[in-house]
DNA sequence: AATGGCGGCAACCGCATGTTC
DNA sequence: TGAACATGCGGTTGCCGCCAT
């Protein structure tokens, strides 16, 4: 049986999103939360998709978004974090307060892949030639293409084989890492544990229902320029006076404590 | 100055998963 | 119990600006 469409597609905008938009969107869930996101674009007067609004809030409007370049420690914490937990990007977010997983996909396609991928060549001397764009782009097409006659889910299976060229791009699943993977993220992880603790939190969604504005500073909202105007510190605070906790930062918790004591286990069997 | 190529990033697409009824 | 719906996630695409020629 077909599944509805997440929006009905007739007369809804597309693309760029522009600043009217963008105050219309952070003023509607402002006030009112986001508890249904299909409903939002029509109540806030959107002519947007529900998907669409919900991928611009957590992006780009969020105000715990922290944007800007990535510091040596982010960088370095998300090849880690990659080579342990592979592709997925949410978790790698989850460490990195602020960041979107979006976002660290992008770095990671744009800057640390390539890095990682001349930091090889200069060691080993190998590695294989680095894949323009174009390459990417027309494999990419090839991939759509042959997803349109393999029915099933493709995109990840296609992509991966695409994508998954280099040795880090193939790295494990999180079940099969090698000790150098777990401890590189027991590492990873330790250096940033404090750090995590405080704000595992922040990354569950600051504002997700109508309960939290009151938390908000008014000044804030009131500028049009809404991103990196509340620095986390405060977010932190105000996460913890709302008492907000979250299933998902409990179970990133969870798994990222599964991860490490798996990894002190293989250091163990390994010595 | 024109232009073509490339890199970076925001946004879209479609499937997976969770939730509700 | 299972269908319908909502949300999350990862891969991919398209646009725009920069830079080399």
């Amino acid at each position: 049986m077909g599944r509805a469409p997440c929006c009905e597609k007739e007369g809804l905008r597309r693309g760029a999103w522009s600043s009217e938009e963008d105050e219309r969107l952070v003023e509607y869930i402002r006030r009112h939360g986001h508890p249904n996101w299909r409903a939002l674009p029509k109540q806030a007067g959107l002519l947007r998709c529900g998907k669409s609004c919900r991928l611009r809030w957590i992006n780009y409007l969020r105000p715990d978004i922290k944007r800007g370049n990535f510091t040596a420690d982010e960088e370095e914490l998300i090849v880690r974090l990659h080579q342990s937990l592979g592709n997925k990007w949410s978790a790698i977010a989850a460490q990195l307060p602020g960041r979107t997983d979006n976002e660290i996909k992008n770095v990671w396609h744009t800057h640390l892949k390539k890095r990682l991928d001349d930091e090889r060549k200069a060691v080993g001397g190998g590695g294989g030639r680095q894949q323009t764009r174009k390459q990417s782009k027309a494999k990419s097409a090839t991939a759509a293409a042959e997803r349109e006659t393999t029915p099933g889910r493709s995109s990840s299976a296609t992509s991966g084989g695409v994508t998954c060229s280099t040795v880090t791009e193939s790295a494990a699943p999180v079940s099969s890492s090698s000790s150098a993977d777990q401890a590189a993220i027991t590492s990873a992880c330790h250096g940033h544990h404090h750090h995590q603790q405080q704000h595992l939190a922040v990354k569950e969604e600051s504002f997700s229902s109508a309960e939290q504005p009151a938390a908000i500073d008014e000044s804030f909202w009131s500028s049009t320029d809404v991103t990196g105007m509340m620095n986390l510190g405060d977010m932190d605070e105000e996460l913890s006076l709302a008492g907000s906790s979250s299933a998902r930062s409990e179970d990133m918790e969870f798994w990222l404590k599964m991860l490490l004591e798996a990894g002190d286990m293989r250091d163990l069997t390994v010595l």
